[in-house]
DNA sequence: ATGTGTGAAGTGCTTCACAGCG
DNA sequence: CGCTGTGAAGCACTTCACACAT
C-alpha cells in the first residue's frame, strides 16, 4: 500500500490535544505502530499477561524496544521505571490516543465483491467502526442486501446521510475508472479522510486524508523481493 | 499496511542480478514506486502519451521529479537526455524489472467473504498474476464456488497443489487466530511470499517474504490523523 | 535549450547508550 | 538491580543542484 500521508514531523501542530500530545508533530511511521502495539497488548491481555518491559514485548512481536518506549513517550509516561508497562493500563491509554474510544461513522461505496465484503467485515462494526451505509451506482444493485443484511443504498443519497449521521470516514471499493469522480463526491459530502481501494491514483484535495490499499502493488512488491532474494522461483 | 519487509539497503545482492541491478540493494519504498511508476505509465499510454519527462510525470502523479529518475537509475538509464522517456520503453522495462513478464500462481486460503472476492478480483487474474486456488477449513464450504466459479478446495490438497504448480505467492484470508497454524502449513508447501490480510502479527520465516495488509489499522490511522488534522468531527 | 543521471546536502527515522527512578 | 525516558549517534531516504548528453 502506498500512502498519501507522507512524513508530516515538519508539520507543526496548532489547536488543542487531543491526544494530549508532547514535543512537535507525531510522524505516520508512529502513529502506525501504535496500532501495531494495541493489537500486541490485546493479544497479552488475552493470554493473562498484567505487565509487560518493553523488551519482552520487542522479542515477542519482532520489533525494537528502544522504539516502542520512544513511540510511547510521545503522548506521555505509561511506564514504571524497573517495572515495565501495564498492560491494561497501556491498552487504555492507547485506546484513547488513537481516537477510538469514540464511535467512527464509515461509509463504503462501491458493492461488488469487495465492497460487500468490506460491508460484512466484523473488523468494521465493532470496537469503534460502524458501517453507516453501502452505496453504488448500479440500479440493479440498489435495494439488494448483502449476506450480512447490508442494504445497498444509490448513489443520490449519500450526501444527506453522510451529513446527518456525521460519517467522517469513506472506503472506496469502486473501479479504477469511477475512483476519482466518486472520491470528488464524497469529500463535497463532507468526508475527511478516504480509505481508497481502487487501482487509481487519486489526486487529493486540502485537509483530506488520503489512504492507498492496493493489492496488485502488494503483490508485485513480493514477487520483486522474491525474484531478488534467491535464484528465482 | 504494516509490512514487514523493511528497509534492507545494507543487506548486499549475493547471486545472479535478475533486474539487472547497478550498485547494492534496493529498497522497498523504491521497489513499491516502481510498481506505482508502472500504474501511471498505463494511464499516460492509454492517453497516447509517448514520452514523458520525470517532471511531467512528477506534477500528473504529485510525485518528486528527483525520485522518480534516481529510482529509475538503479536498474539502467531508460531515459534521453533533453526529451525524457518513452513510455511504451519504459514500461516493458518496468514490467521486465518488477518479473512480472512471467505468469505468477497464487493461492488464496480462507474462503470467507474476503476470500472469495479477492479470488473473483479481476486484478488477480491478469497482468502477471492467476489464482491457482481457494483453499478453506470449513467442511460446509469446500465444493462450492464462488460466484466466479473458482471451487473452495480442502486444506489437505493444498501442498500437492502448490508443489504440482509451482505456486509462490499465497494470500492469506483467515480469522486472526488461525493466521499463523496456516502460514506454517503454506510455508511447508513450498510458498515463498505471503500476503496477509489477517488481523494477526505473522511470526516469520528465514527466506518467506510477508506483507501484511490490515484494514482496521488502516482505518485507524485514519483517525488519527483525522483528529489531530483539525479540531475533531 | 531541455532533461537525464548523480554526488552532495538535507531531512527524518531508528538505534544506541546511559542517566535517573522505582 | 531492572527498566523507562531521552539526548546523541547512526543510518536511510529525499531533495537539491549541476555536469553532461542530445
Amino acid at each position: 500500500m502506498a500512502h498519501i500521508v507522507k512524513s508530516q514531523t515538519r508539520r507543526r501542530r496548532k489547536r488543542g490535544e487531543p491526544g494530549r500530545t508532547r514535543g512537535s508533530a507525531i510522524s505516520d511511521l508512529t502513529a502506525q505502530r501504535l496500532s501495531i502495539y494495541l493489537r500486541c497488548l490485546d493479544e497479552l491481555r488475552r493470554a493473562g499477561v498484567e505487565t509487560v518491559s518493553s523488551q519482552a514485548l520487542a522479542r515477542q512481536f519482532q520489533l525494537h524496544p528502544a522504539q516502542i518506549r520512544k513511540d510511547l513517550a510521545c503522548f506521555g509516561e505509561f511506564g514504571v521505571r524497573g517495572v515495565g508497562y501495564v498492560v491494561a493500563d497501556l491498552r487504555r491509554n492507547l485506546v484513547r490516543i488513537l481516537g477510538l474510544n469514540r464511535d467512527r461513522k464509515v461509509i463504503i461505496v462501491g458493492a461488488g465483491n469487495l465492497g460487500r465484503a468490506l460491508a460484512d467485515y466484523g473488523g468494521f462494526n465493532q470496537e469503534g467502526f460502524s458501517v453507516a451505509g453501502l452505496f453504488d451506482s448500479d440500479a440493479r444493485k440498489i435495494g439488494r442486501a448483502t449476506r450480512g443484511g447490508v442494504p445497498v443504498r444509490a448513489m443520490r443519497s449519500l450526501p444527506a446521510l453522510v451529513r446527518r449521521m456525521r460519517v467522517g470516514l469513506a472506503v472506496l471499493a469502486v473501479p479504477a475508472t469511477a475512483a476519482q469522480k466518486v472520491f470528488d463526491q464524497v469529500v463535497e459530502a463532507g468526508v475527511r479522510a478516504v480509505l481508497n481501494f481502487a487501482p487509481a491514483r487519486l489526486r487529493g484535495r486540502r485537509g483530506v486524508i488520503i489512504k492507498a490499499v492496493d493489492l496488485k502493488i502488494q503483490l508485485e512488491n513480493l514477487v520483486f523481493h522474491l525474484i531478488r532474494s534467491r535464484g528465482a522461483v
